[in-house]
DNA sequence: TAAATTTATTAACCTGGGTGAACGAACCGG
DNA sequence: CCGGTTCGTTCACCCAGGTTAATAAATTTA
């Protein structure tokens, strides 16, 4: 039985696993196929399942009172997915993931989470350090918003995330920078004189 | 010897300890006090100590490279805090936590939480759930900051903590919402209107 | 390839927040 | 109780982003 490499590879950069655990662990994912703007969680769903994006693009997104698309941020290979407080309570989600390329996840439900956090030795420490970086990466985004203004925050995606500018349409990465797609014009058009 | 009541009632909303668990997690904190303006920690400086407010009120803030003051998030009675980000990675803390009341705040080393972590039977459970819990909250300001205009910013934080409202000075306050003083003036305007 | 649809840009006008300064009120310390 | 500081509000002006609509470019589909 193969086990998922890349997926074993990125939860050893939490924690340390013997083989035993790895082919355990590798066995709780299923793999999941979507196509483009197929969703892996919808909104008002609970998330009952974990993912790791073995290849593709996803975004978040959720609509708004007034009926707006709001992109919240995106996830791309090797990355873990998922809607988690709605995840960690069972509510329904505020959110959805949406797949914005053909994206292959590997899913693991809540309950089988449940079993790495209580079967392997450092499960419950896995789960602590995922959710620690989950948080610091959501203080990066609180901060951006507080400090940059919309031209530094557009910037700064494009920065972090070169590889994505191409994969992803204008009116996600100005929804995700939180301007209107003809703002994002008139940025992008102040940058390139 | 007294344990740490209020501390102890909040770590028991996360996770059980029996009557020892309880002492020992107790007899790690010690209690440090507070003047109006004192820092619990400084911008730059590595934050080595976690702490449960007793008493008293904290702000979150940073100075941006302009030099403008930006309040991120305000911290009262009976809640954890630290820079979880600097807390975890012993990283230069890139905000400071300024009491804006007299406070006093039950503080913990590092490496005394990782005791906690380490000889308490749910203590790494304790450390998964207080991060999940800072998450969350992380992720609703972000959700704020996307779906909401300034005014309905003003007006979340106001029914969000109306006690805190008379506590926190009008410039602090516009801050944390994100707009300079004079424009929160407008907002009162047009809502008492 | 052509037509249809979607996406990106541009223009004109509007709105709300920023800026700097003035004013008054509240809060201090002497 | 007074003088000084701090704080909140208001004013006038400016600017960036929102809105709506038109147009152009790119992508899809037939």
């Amino acid at each position: 039985m193969s086990i998922h490499t890349n997926l074993i590879n990125a939860i050893g950069h939490f924690i340390r696993m013997d083989e035993a655990e790895q082919s355990f662990v590798s066995s709780l994912f299923v793999s999941r196929e979507y196509q483009k703007n197929d969703y892996f969680l919808r909104e008002g769903q609970v998330c009952r399942e974990a993912g790791f994006i073995e290849k593709g693009l996803i975004r978040y997104h959720s609509i708004k009172d007034s009926g707006e698309d709001v992109t919240l941020d995106f996830g791309k290979e090797n990355e873990f997915t998922c809607n988690y407080e709605s995840f960690l309570d069972h509510s329904p989600s505020q959110r959805s993931i949406q797949c914005i390329e053909p994206t292959e996840i590997l899913a693991i439900s809540y309950e089988n989470l449940q079993l790495i956090y209580s079967k392997v030795k450092e499960g419950e420490k896995f789960g602590r350090l995922i959710c620690e970086y989950l948080y610091l990466q959501a203080i990066k985004k609180v901060s951006s918003f507080y400090g940059d203004q919309p031209e530094q925050r557009y910037l700064h995606f494009i920065n972090s995330y070169p590889d994505l500018q191409q994969r992803i349409p204008q009116y996600y990465i100005s929804s995700f920078v939180g301007v209107k797609p003809p703002s994002l014009s008139r940025i992008r058009k102040r940058l390139s004189m």
